[in-house]
DNA sequence: GCTAGCACTCTTTTCCTTCGAGTGCTAATT
DNA sequence: AATTAGCACTCGAAGGAAAAGAGTGCTAGC
């Protein structure tokens, strides 16, 4: 059923006044702003509300929106805001500042997402599983050699593995080209035992050298495919009134610092069309977030890799700033890491924005 | 002045009634604990506090610790507390999953910390300025080489770079030998413009090569000497009483929530004998920190490196628990990283010493 | 030097009242 | 038919007095 536009301007009056006062509204309130008498608001809310779009804490107070309220809103009474000329360049003055690692780049974007809504944010990468491309063994000294394993992602390992006896220049050599040829091109998953055991044999291994650089390898690929999950800004929680009760603060903080519990709400299905998903209340899996909601917006991580960052906040919260700044900094950051023009920020004048065009060398 | 028998008794009494309640205690509960009249104690609680071990939160309360008192219980007065065999256990079954890479083991190490004393607590290690000990170069392909670096703390750092023009291997070799010429053996500091100028005129370097290692290199020194500092369960911060009041409890989790901050506050002058450090109060210098107490334990990390693990509470803290535990897990860190003996848990007869790999994202 | 007793102080809890915002309904108005 | 004005009613919030309770300080006796 369709609301009447005056319909759809109290909702929206009613959700807005909600979010920036944390109170209920009330009849007169709104009657300067629709243009017509409290009463005439009161006829309306009561429809409303029994449409299931506002609720009553109680018989004498105010409406609020209920979870329905709520999403109606975000679908289709929302105005998308801008961000102010100060934001924008905030935010980009941050994203300027591109850390190689992205390890730390995903705690510094949390950060900023965190800082910009006010509320506890989160930021990571999901990235498809791995191989190894290539490995290097560098030989130090008699009892100490490194091997480099280049993935396909095109990030490095290494680990430097020192031994209690002495090994000489020609095993390594050895070992590099067994490994070059057993274990480069596959997942994690596809190391099995029995290749493990192959690879010793072929090796005449009796120290267990291989195991050793086997299992380096799996720990790589096993780490390169775990999201590194970054959750930033969580005590911003305790400044809205909706958490001043602390164990709710409490419960719901322990539930997103623990970021391996917020991986499993991500995407069930796919993402609105601007790369923007609101999940409110009770449409939240997990029964933490029942109370709150969950905006986040994704990315393009380049290399065919997505991410995610988001926000959590009660279900009050400003969903139209947070989707505009949300949205501002997913973009920025797929420009930044997957983009076709380089970024500003980089300061010289080789590097380093190496394509996938990158041939797979023999050996 | 040294303090009666009794006084102490009653002193401890006070402290650890009010640390297991939260509440002052008075003297009629603690009658029967000292084994003499409600009226004796009252008159000895007043001595206390005029001496400034007690204080009173109004006329007709019991009397609570005053940070004097607390410093005093904490010096002469606690039996410090023993694990129980259940706790020592879980210590040792996490440690045991030792992680590789130092980063990684610290926020375990947090973690941990945290869960076994309720409290949030913090970890990091503090490293001596680093060289590089040698470098190699990886040649790819016409485009790309890998730079590995092996750090006087035996951590190794790698870049992958991608050039946009292409490279003879035998450029790459007269690279390897200057850099591990001129930037061996030196300091972050100490790499300055006019090394990297001689070492550029040296190599004929017209596209900006030298520049792009060089900075690398200084990266690498520089990020080695940064601690990683980890903070875990800040949350745990709104099961205290005292932090109920969400104001309180926001500005202390800010505070701790910036790794920064706290690590200006270390450790001022030393570490007491057994290697723990309990700050009360007031005795903190950060304002933040004024009403809470900080208990801090330091290890041993191999190397020449410190570290720490610590706790912030309220002063009403279980000391006397927190600091077994700490003393516990440091001990167990200092085996790990440091210690002659292997630890158990690691489950092959080869890898001991290093410590820490790197990953390095090439894009 | 210790203890019993008692008056006193101060907080906490409880209960009651008042106040006010906001509603729902009815009747009047446009 | 839609809007508005008016009014009785509801229910939480705020305030305040009274009672309860815990603990002290002091005095006097053991």
């Amino acid at each position: 059923m369709e609301l009447s536009e005056r319909k759809k301007k109290i909702l929206t009056a009613v959700v807005e006044g909600y979010i920036a006062t944390a109170e209920p509204v009330g009849s007169k309130a709104l009657a300067r702003q629709i243009g017509c008498s409290s009463a005439t608001i009161r006829n309306e809310m009561s429809e409303l509300t029994s449409m299931g779009y506002l609720e009553q804490p109680h018989t004498s107070a105010g409406r609020i929106p209920s979870p329905a309220g709520y999403r109606l809103y975000v679908n289709e009474l929302m105005e998308k805001q801008k961000l102010t000329e100060a934001e924008a360049r905030t935010i980009n003055e941050k994203l300027a500042r591109k850390d190689e690692q992205i390890e730390k780049l995903m705690a510094e974007v949390g950060q900023l997402t965190s800082s910009m809504t006010q509320y506890p944010a989160y930021a990571l990468t999901m990235k498809p599983p791995v191989a190894v491309k290539r490995f290097d063994f560098i030989y130090v000294d008699a009892n100490t050699f490194i091997v480099v394993a280049l993935l396909t992602d095109n990030t490095v390992k290494n680990k430097l593995i020192h031994l209690p006896f002495s090994v000489h220049q020609d095993q390594i050599t050895t070992l590099s080209s067994l490994f070059n040829a057993n274990f480069t091109g596959v997942t994690d998953r596809e190391i099995t035992d029995s290749i493990i055991r192959s690879t010793e044999r072929a090796a005449r291994d009796t120290y267990g050298l291989v195991a050793v650089v086997a299992s380096f390898t799996m720990e790589c690929l096993a780490a390169a495919r775990t999201a590194p999950m970054r959750v930033a800004g969580a005590s911003q929680l305790l400044s809205q009134p909706e958490y001043r009760d602390p164990d709710k603060a409490h419960a719901l903080m322990n539930f997103i610092s623990d970021g391996s519990r917020l991986v499993d709400d991500l995407p069930p299905a796919g993402m609105g069309t601007d790369g923007i998903r609101v999940t409110i209340g009770p449409e939240n899996l997990a029964e933490e977030l029942k109370d709150s909601s969950v905006v986040m917006a994704s990315y393009d991580a380049g290399d065919g890799m997505r991410g995610y960052i988001g926000v959590v906040g009660p279900t009050r919260m400003d969903y139209s700033s947070v989707a505009a700044k949300l949205s501002y900094i997913a973009a920025g950051l797929s420009r930044l890491l997957a983009g076709t023009d380089a970024p500003e920020g980089l300061n010289n004048k080789l590097v380093l924005k190496e394509s996938d065009s990158h041939e797979q060398e023999g050996r």
